[in-house]
DNA sequence: CGCTTACTTGAGCCATGTCAATTGAGGTGG
DNA sequence: CCACCTCAATTGACATGGCTCAAGTAAGCG
């Protein structure tokens, strides 16, 4: 239960994991637009390879390059749009976390490389709020002259089509099939997800960092805060995971997987 | 309750929707494939300002056309493709319906000029089955062809980006919220949702025919059976809707909305 | 017209929600 | 560095919506 002792033996590994995923801005300045102090391309960016250069030629990636140049910080707690709001640009999360809310509700959770905003190519507003779990950056990818840019680059329009392939089956569909999940089923599946998705970014599967409260876990669920930190417990108590907070760590993952039932 | 009453006022009413609702294929020879014997164009589609076409030049519909010359029939509880399936082509539903499942479990219902097959391209295998609700039948969109046309027609372009992007929010968004729903929101958002995709299509919004059985509603929404029998007996007994097994006839929409809470 | 499948309804139980209190963590001013 | 304050997380006791099991009724089909 870990509980106020602090000699865990695995507390040093978790605080590690945690500095690895949490952001590492330290500049702090107010949501800028436009390029930030530190120069930055995609063809340096350490998410280069599961990002919108995915696949390019050195050559191709100027162009995306340029189209992107534009950045946009958000602290903690701030909306990067808001429901209602023009849809004009695509977002690619550079750091940090997103979740986004409709009627009050957690509705998704973003992780860096993932577009934001393609939901809204469609109706052309914006129909959730996208609020920053942790003090953010995006990259601004302006949606018209991408769609242009698709047209000269067939293997943009590859990677645009797949991102949004798969944010059809986000969080590997998991939260389609949530509806006939019980209470625990929902909890396990939201971790393993989680830990799918770290582990595609290039991060350890089995220990990361859970950015939203508890109660937005419970939202994003369709459970209760009360409901999702009883089963926490029981799942620590029964040994599948260690939990500090906001830090998780798996310890059983075959148990989970069987929890899930597939 | 309507029951065995033979005399009830919106009967004649509701069979003629149903007949409007219900594929009118009765060529009924085993899933063929290639051209069907009516030489089908999607220039003279009835579907076609919702589907491929739509927003195209006339004379780039001809290069659609072309495309999407081979068709599909797939009888009623037969499966169009199957999970694990290469993903070779789109799917657009031309007529009937099909619903998609996973682990034995409903996760979509897909009604004409949809696309089926769109979360399959960033995997490249077809990750669910997709079973005929009724005798249908399909236009076969080639993936690969189609990206190379995309690339030459910005309008078509445009058009699968629009799909893909709304196919995210399917059902506008019900199932995604489903989690944090009561059984009876459940119900009402699937008559509510499904409602205003028979409108979009161009049909009556108030009187429509539910193609799947109450256990895969029931599966779909992920309550059981049972559940799904007694809410619709309730919403029947208060007045909110009539239903006749399949065909359902809404009765007061503002009090469903009330319902949703939206 | 009988058989099979689909749908509907009832009775009791359990998982999860609700309400409420306690513990723990992190930030801030003295 | 400590005492305090606030917000987040946890835990307990009780109420209830939806599930399970089971029976009955209606509809489609050969």
């Amino acid at each position: 239960m870990l509980k106020n002792v602090s000699a865990d033996v695995t507390d040093t590994g978790r605080n590690e994991s945690l500095g690895l995923l949490r952001s590492n801005l330290t500049d702090v300045r107010s949501t800028t637009s436009q390029a930030s102090g530190v120069r930055s391309s995609c063809s340096t960016c350490h998410l280069r390879s599961v990002c919108l250069p995915r696949g390019l030629e050195q050559e191709h990636i100027a162009q995306v390059d340029h189209l992107t140049r534009a950045k946009r910080k958000v602290r903690r707690g701030a909306a990067l749009f808001r429901r209602g709001d023009l849809f004009e640009s695509l977002y690619a999360i550079r750091s940090g976390s997103f979740k986004s809310t409709q009627y009050g509700k957690v509705t998704g959770l973003h992780l860096p490389a993932e577009l934001l905003g393609l939901d809204a190519i469609s109706s052309q507003i914006h129909d959730y709020d996208a609020i920053a779990l942790e003090d953010s950056e995006v990259c601004i990818v302006p949606y018209a002259p991408l769609t242009l840019l698709m047209l000269q680059l067939p293997d943009l329009q590859t990677h645009i089509l797949e991102a949004l392939s798969s944010d059809i089956t986000r969080d590997g569909g998991l939260l389609l099939r949530l509806g006939a999940m019980s209470a625990e089923q929902r909890v396990v599946g939201f971790l393993m997800g989680l830990s799918a998705r770290y582990q595609f970014l290039g991060y350890a599967g089995t220990r990361f960092s859970v950015r939203m409260r508890r109660d937005d876990i419970a939202s994003y669920l369709g459970i209760t805060e009360e409901t999702t930190c009883r089963i926490l417990s029981r799942l620590e108590r029964d040994g599948l995971i260690e939990t500090r907070i906001k830090d998780v760590e798996i310890k059983d993952l075959n148990r989970l997987r069987n929890l899930l039932g597939y």
